[in-house]
DNA sequence: TTGTAAGCGTTATCAT
DNA sequence: ATGATAACGCTTACAA
């Protein structure tokens, strides 16, 4: 594979020039560009991503590790992430767990072997000592979905739970007393934590809760619209909808809208909703 | 971070003497393995991937592009290549092409230039002759659930309806007339393809095909074992059952063996086996 | 068995 | 604006 220095002779300059040029550095004459492009062209370059993280000292590259890919929850997961880090021009590195300590050892050392700029880990298995130690190797490391106290600071989880349950009750507070819930279809933990914090606020305020008053959809836009046209259909006179989260809300208000029904007030957080 | 020269002076050795123990050369002294171990554990060495795939011209990653991971049906993708590649040591770099045509190129270009040592690539929106190219720039690279003429070679997919049309019918010259199904129960189109496959060979040869003969679960022996006995409540003197995959057979017979049912012959390829 | 040193492909400093 | 060149951290002849 041809090398910034094939690139420098076709193109008549020093490697030094070339670099510049593939840097966009201002300091490069319009002529040096022209040539070092068509030499580039010519030859199929492609930078060396190894040499120029051993030099710039920095990857690109942000590592995460999961359960397992294969597993909706975390391809999710790794999907938002990815498009966090998309727009600073980083990539992902995966690793998966599998769910047992050593592979996720593994995964976690593999990524700190590639030196990359952040490290978001999901693991299970591993010891709360060894994740402090690693911790502390990797300052970008942040532990996602359990809590450590020695590295608290480093640790971010949802209490799906707690949010739900006090989505429900802000709307509880604010007078209603028939609420729906738009809960994601997905067949996962978060769901049943939320499901279960909006029914146990329903209990805690001595107010009805049936399955009737759930629908269910795909966690996103489109899932919520068409839960809450199930809702709407079995015409149950309610006040307010807490929803799974902000993407199904926002399609909840789509089709309130369809149904020109207005929307008094709407109340976004933390995944939740009021309407 | 600590680099091989620390941890050669440290352990009074050269940088080459640590090398040489890093990678378990045969000449290392017991001596100097000893002093060199301790060294690396004293100062958390890790050795820099980036430097080592500089020189050794081989990053040890395998690059896999998909639409999106978040979809389970490239989770599965995914992890079935991770499986495949880990015993050789390989990790794998995993990139989004998110159904956009640039965005698919931008992650074959991140995988060529990290250098992988193999890469698959499952792109829907690039056009032809920049798969083509990019197969003649990366001797490696292997196209997945897609095919182009012009690298046949490079191509692997699977006719999913064919395949369970082929398996069916082998059921049914075999003279069986009453035949199940057991199917994923994840809403993509291998599912569809295959189900599919199975209900137009039956309706070829003039047989009952009815929604009843169908049972649903995860694409797993746990789905495939559920599914089974759920067919089994039907009681409907089935002789034979097409399988989603491998895997759902496998519960396929666990649930037979579970209710003493005896299994007289099975055959298994392609995902698809008599029982 | 060990050490010295060249080289992998870049970037960045320093002259010019 | 450009070119030499050192440096990044490692592996691997080649010598000793």
């Amino acid at each position: 594979m041809a090398t910034i220095k094939d690139v420098a002779r076709i193109a008549g300059v020093s490697v030094a020039t070339v670099s510049r040029v593939i840097n966009k550095s201002p300091k490069a004459s319009k002529a040096s560009i022209v040539a070092v492009e068509a030499a580039m062209a010519e030859v199929g370059y492609r930078p060396n991503a190894a040499a120029r993280a051993l030099v710039s000292q920095s990857s690109n590259i942000i590592g995460v590790t999961v359960g397992d890919v294969s597993d909706p929850f975390f391809g999710q997961m790794v999907k938002s992430i990815d498009d966090c880090v998309r727009p600073s021009g980083k990539h992902l590195l995966i690793g998966n767990g599998y769910h047992d300590a050593n592979t996720e050892k593994e995964a976690i050392e593999l990524l700190i072997n590639n030196r990359v700029d952040g490290l978001v880990v999901h693991a299970k298995r591993l010891s709360d000592d060894q994740l402090i130690a690693f911790a502390k190797e990797q300052p970008s490391m942040v532990l996602i979905n359990r809590r450590i106290d020695a590295i608290s600071n480093r640790c971010v989880s949802l209490d799906n739970y707690r949010g739900a349950y006090l989505a429900t009750e802000h709307l509880i507070k604010n007078g209603h007393t028939q609420i729906g819930y738009i809960c994601s279809d997905h067949n996962i933990e978060d769901c049943h934590s939320r499901r279960q914090g909006y029914i146990d606020a329903m209990k805690a305020y001595k107010l009805d809760v049936t399955d009737n008053n759930i629908a269910y959809g795909k966690p996103d836009e489109e899932g919520g619209e068409h839960a809450m046209i199930y809702l709407l259909g079995r015409g149950l006179n309610l006040t307010a909808v807490a929803c799974y989260s902000d993407s199904m809300a926002a399609g909840v208000i789509a089709s309130l809208d369809d149904n020109g029904i207005h929307v008094p007030l709407t109340f976004q957080s933390s995944g939740l909703m009021t309407a």
